[in-house]
DNA sequence: TTTAAGTATAAGGCATACCTTACAATTTCA
DNA sequence: TGAAATTGTAAGGTATGCCTTATACTTAAA
């Protein structure tokens, strides 16, 4: 059974299963991956033979402690490798979580820890007080100014949408409108309208 | 047929054919890689027949321009994770090694380009003249003082030799002896026999 | 020229991670 | 409660790249 998999499997429950509180259905790892039902189960059952996870029929899956472990770490590589990408290697955002979604799995973890210290040294040498915290998109009032911090999502769709609209993590923006179908946004000097589906991803921090 | 194994066997075949004259027999490539006999007739006859190498019995394969070509970049591909690796994560020279040949196969060829653009920057931007060119270590003599620039072996042998003895791309040494069975240096104070093996992989630039 | 060493090839196997088809069990909701 | 939708499970299939064993062929050296 390949590393590879295993990971890509328990990174996938990890980072799907946003609400911690229900276990994952299998659906949604077919959704996630396009394999068949059939595959997916049989996934399941030889990561549940090694505890990584817990799999309850009818209900979904749930990571066991060992399991998580896994699954953080390989998030942790894979955040790591994306900030590579777009930071020293200006790899555009959606191709970026592309690429490290491969390159995660290549590197060791002691090369990784490597890569950390490399990115450790901020390329703007922090200012003074402390950084204003997260906060969704949606929770702002029009007039708002704002720099997105983070995308929560990693549907090609929304990173594509984002993409085209040259929107990436660092972006700044002033909140025009919230009607109920979506934001629109004042963005480069231009009106963005932004579906729900994309700006309910957005997190962003005052300016 | 994985993109990953083709470009493994074609890679393997284009370094391990120093000798451009002779084709490579198959049985070098069975040390290479130490899969049996017939998985690598099995290969080989897969990539003859995609035109990617030429196959005679009995005398070895040769690659087609085409072969050549993924060859060529592969080996760019490696080379560059591999100073990647070594300069900027201090990655000791054996395990970059390793680690690139795996990262090679991850990246796509545009972000590998933009590691290039990366590397371009010179961490000691360059002094005045041209740097002094490369030479063979074994041609020096002794009392010459100079440093590593290449290791041109990948034996895993001759690599852990070297980095055991902390000499990587970048060691200084002088030369104190050259008798038949190999080279005498000083480096780092210390008095080290370099085995024929290994003295005549290295390639010096003289200071 | 014969023989040993090296090389080619055929035939059959294994494990993995996918697949489809078909049917059974469970849950949900009208 | 009963039908519809979802989910689970079994059975059997595919392709890949590796394996071993066995036999046949070619080369090179005595």
């Amino acid at each position: 059974m390949a590393k590879e998999n295993v990971e890509d499997y328990l990174g996938a429950i990890y980072r799907l299963r946003k609400d911690a509180l229900t276990p994952l259905q299998l659906s949604r790892l077919r959704e996630h991956f396009g394999f068949s039902r059939a595959s997916i189960h049989e996934m399941i059952l030889k990561l549940a033979q090694r505890e990584l996870l817990s799999y309850h029929p009818y209900r979904g899956v749930t990571l066991t402690e060992a399991g998580e472990t896994v699954a953080t770490a390989l998030l942790r590589r894979h955040r790591l490798w994306e900030r590579f990408l777009t930071d020293l290697l200006d790899v555009p955002w959606d191709k970026a979580h592309e690429v490290a979604g491969r390159l995660e799995h290549a590197a060791p973890e002691t090369v990784t820890e490597q890569l950390a210290n490399l990115l450790a040294r901020p390329p703007h040498p922090a200012g003074a007080g402390e950084p204003p915290k997260p906060r969704p998109l949606r929770s702002l009032a029009p007039g708002a100014e704002c720099r997105i911090v983070r995308i929560a999502s990693e549907s090609p769709d929304v990173l594509r949408f984002l993409q085209q609209l040259n929107i990436d993590p660092s972006s700044c923006l002033r909140v025009v409108a919230q009607p109920p179908a979506g934001t629109l946004v004042k963005i480069q000097g231009e009106n963005v309208q932004l579906p729900l589906q994309v700006a309910t991803v957005l997190w962003v921090s005052l300016k």
